[in-house]
DNA sequence: CTAAAACTTTACAATTTCTTAAACTTGTAA
DNA sequence: TTACAAGTTTAAGAAATTGTAAAGTTTTAG
């Protein structure tokens, strides 16, 4: 399912977009202020933002720039609502890396076109990229950082993160510890003996014990 | 990213094939002697390393052979760089476990072309090396470190595994205690006369008793 | 600058694997 | 038959490896 996220300060606009998105399958969500927006699509990682450039303290502007800030949303499409004697703005909305603009006021067949579209490119790019890994009951999405195992998101930090897509990579092989601290560590960093497995027992703790699995004297691997 | 290793005692050289590497999109690192090659080859983990054989203190012949006495350089690609008129190294060369040898004067284009099919080499050995090995009924993952009988998984310990591998690696040929202890414990360990014994009859027990043969004052054999 | 999160280390606990010692078999030669 | 040589089996405990909680350190967000 795909997720749209509008953030806008006019509940008038929310509705209106809301209805429209909803009608076509999207789920939705909303946000009245920049501040609700950024946590929001913290928790939902929509696949769209759409922001509504002005908004009282935190800006549209300002919102994408957070948002292109951190790493999970670099490849979400972000496009902005724009009245149309404000088309000024469009160069600073793609300067801090917006996908797109909507000039108000909205036709409800345009917005439906343009999402659409906007929806389109991003797969196709997906798919030439990094497609969404599949194994057992896990969704790993590289480009969003996130881990879904059915509706329930699962974050993990950096290392965790990079670990299990590691052992996914080649479910079943086994990766040596070696290999593992090579990898992900690299040649220069230097960390102690049990700080892979402390990453291990981590990652278990919240994708599950049973799919990775030990070999002692020889390594991990994601059993599946 | 392929990292490839330059050790030669002349900066010229280094500069000059560091550079063509470099452009190919090769990471490139360099050691101005035998003793910090085999440092930095420890600290890197190169994909290949190219070793000038006419180098002070310790050569290019003696830093090959210290590389392959360490089981991770087993399957780094080596090559020589040699002067066309000390072609009788080529002998040598390979004796200690290079895999190539490229003559001065370095002609850039020759260079690159041998260095892409070394790699290139190398990865569908790889490839080999992934391979099932199937014998009589089992079929063993090296990936997985796992032996299948149908559908039945079986697991091993790292030791019954090395040893099922040995055998299996040459099905028929009996292996004496002597080889299989050199193989398997290698020169450092010293084990009792027992062990081979006991882990043979693990073994036994595992993946069926037929399949490993003993021959009285000689060896086990595995018969298929 | 502070708090929180992420990451690493430490110090043991827990577990698995390996080795050994000793009793038991088997084959064979005196 | 007996004695010996070689191998097998068993069970116990040593050794090696990994798991865990908690504390310490570094990085990041606000």
């Amino acid at each position: 399912m795909t997720k749209i996220l509008i953030v806008d300060d006019e509940e008038d606009i929310l509705d209106f977009l809301s209805y429209n998105l909803k009608k076509e399958g999207f789920e939705v969500w909303t946000a009245l202020n920049g501040m609700d927006g950024l946590e929001m699509a913290n928790k939902i990682r929509p696949q769209l933002i759409i922001l509504d450039i002005m908004m009282p303290e935190i800006d549209g502007i300002e919102v994408c720039r957070r948002l292109r800030e951190q790493p999970q949303f670099h490849s979400t499409i972000i496009t902005f609502l724009t009245a149309r004697d404000e088309d000024f703005t469009q160069i600073k909305a793609l300067d801090v890396g917006g996908d797109d603009y909507i000039a108000k006021p909205i036709k409800p067949q345009v917005l439906i076109s343009r999402v659409k579209a906007l929806l389109r490119r991003n797969k196709l790019e997906e798919d030439d990229n990094e497609k969404i890994i599949e194994v057992s009951d896990l969704k790993i999405d590289r480009q969003r950082v996130q881990v879904l195992r059915g509706e329930e998101i699962i974050d993990l930090p950096k290392k965790e993160f990079e670990l299990l897509l590691l052992l996914v990579s080649r479910p079943g092989k086994v990766f040596t510890r070696e290999e593992i601290y090579h990898k992900i560590w690299g040649s220069d960093v230097i960390v102690g003996d049990r700080t892979i497995d402390v990453h291990i027992r981590k990652l278990r703790e919240k994708i599950g014990s049973d799919q990775i699995k030990t070999l002692k004297g020889i390594g991990y691997k994601f059993d599946f």
